[in-house]
RNA sequence: CGAGUUGACUAGACAAUCGCUGUUUCGCCUUUGUGGUGGAAUGGAGGAAAGUCCGGGCUCCAUAGAGCGGGAUGCCAGGUAACGCCUGGGAGGUGAAAGCCUACGGAAAGUGCAGCAGAGAGUAGACCGCCUUAUCUCUUCUUGUAAGCGAUAAGGUAAGGGUGAAAGGGUGCGGUAAGAGCGCACCGCGCAACUGGUAACAGUUGUGGCAUGGUAAACCCCAUCCGGAGCAAGACCAAAUAGGGAGGCAGUGGUUCGCCACAUCGUGUUGCUCGCACGGCUUCCGGGUAGGUCGCUUGAGAUAUACGGUGACGUAUUAUCCAGAUGAAUGAUUGUCCACGACAGAACCCGGCUUAUCGGUCGACUCACCUU
RNA sequence: UGGGGAAUCGUCUAGCGGCAGGACUGCGGACUCUGACUCCGCCAACCAAGGUUCAAAUCCUUGUUCCCCAG
């Protein structure tokens, strides 16, 4: 935890901003389990037919994405993989509307059922919740 | 041109913009590290990446030991690192043909199993039958050692009927009281010799005279092969936490001071037994969870050519590096075109098999029709 | 990703080549003034497709679904 916010510390934030980049690079994303652990052990929660997304505000400057797509929800690797796709470019192209949360997005077995432009919305809406969310504590 | 068989190849294309990731390279920042960051160049899922059904490499484990057990394979020859795979051949089945399919060793080594039905289910058997003889009853007239119907008893049979999935060679002729491999011919089967073939096997000749039914995806026998686990294997760096790891010595009795014998339970050796190792004391020092790094992609590689081989494949030369992620990369948007895009996503790596699959392209062959 | 196991009436289970049995549930009846308990009867199944066998839930092969273990 420590070394994280050291990290957003750091972090040229100004200059990043005003390019507006839509990369999605390391730092935008969960990758230890000790992260995915803080945000499943005290997290807020907004769901549909879909999805369950679980976030929770961290000390960065950006929004960071983790994905659980389970196997046994979904099971044929290339689902799993086109759901993922989604989630991330969708995060990819919003991550300057969303706050400063980690988010972790689980998918249900309907994600797989559904068309990929009904998933989209789904993930949208939930990122607008986000936003709302992001306004009002400010 | 139609119907079919078979062997290969392919798996939307192009352009623009925004992204992900490996490698190389150039800047800048820096806590100087295999760091962060910005740019450039270049690479980036499959024919099945899948199922995990086989085989191998690689890694670790154990004295990589022995025996028993267990498992796998099963016509012959070859290919291969190996295989349950492939190629060629044989045999059987199937199709009009091209072709396709086959767990295709052994039932005269042994043990079993076959419900019900049926006389009888494996050292065969006799219900209805057929035939003979004896006795009895009756009928006929030629009045008999007659012929015939029927009953009983004793035999001979297995042609026919019936049962069953299966009834102890098949068909025909002879033969007979009726029958029967009883005899003969052909077919099948067994044995022997010869010929061809590396062999499986095939052919020819002779001979036997039915003896040898089915089931081995029942036990089993024969031949060949198999140690176990798996990259979450394993190696290294290392907060925390906990006490471990390596080397040396040996208890009791005897003693010729070299050694020998005894003690004996537990654990491990992933089925069992034998065998083997560990346990006690002392000396030395590191140990290794979170996390990270390596393993991690140059290989029984791929491409092309030549040569050898019927072929699987092998040999030689040439040229080349062709995913390597670690919450896990190939996507999104827009435009154009067409046949409107199936099955489907690498996770240590190869060789197969199996299963899923919208289509397209090329080659070879068979049959039918038409024209010449 | 790797390894291991299972599948039988609606549910839980037995069955190791020869008619698929039991319990609970359901339905019908009996008992009772009525209900429960009890008794009797009925319905209902071998995961799918091939193969071996005279005969397969059982043996073999392939597939499908589900569960467990290793972080």
């Amino acid at each position: 935890m420590h070394v994280e916010q050291k990290d957003g510390q750091d972090s040229p934030v100004d200059l990043i901003v005003d390019r507006k980049q839509f990369c999605f690079q390391r730092k935008l994303r969960l990758t230890k389990p000790a992260e995915f652990k803080r945000v499943f052990s005290n997290p807020l929660k907004s769901s549909d037919r879909y999805l369950t997304v679980l976030y929770r505000p961290n000390k960065l400057v950006n929004p960071r994405l983790g994905l659980a797509i389970p196997k046994r929800n979904i099971r044929r690797a290339k689902d799993r993989n086109r759901i993922k796709r989604l989630i991330r470019e969708i995060f990819r192209t919003q991550q300057w509307e969303i706050g400063s949360f980690d988010i972790v997005v689980i998918a249900k077995p309907q994600a797989n059922s559904c068309g990929s432009v009904d998933l989209s919305e789904s993930i949208l809406s939930h990122f607008k919740k986000l936003w709302l969310q992001k306004a009002c504590d400010a």
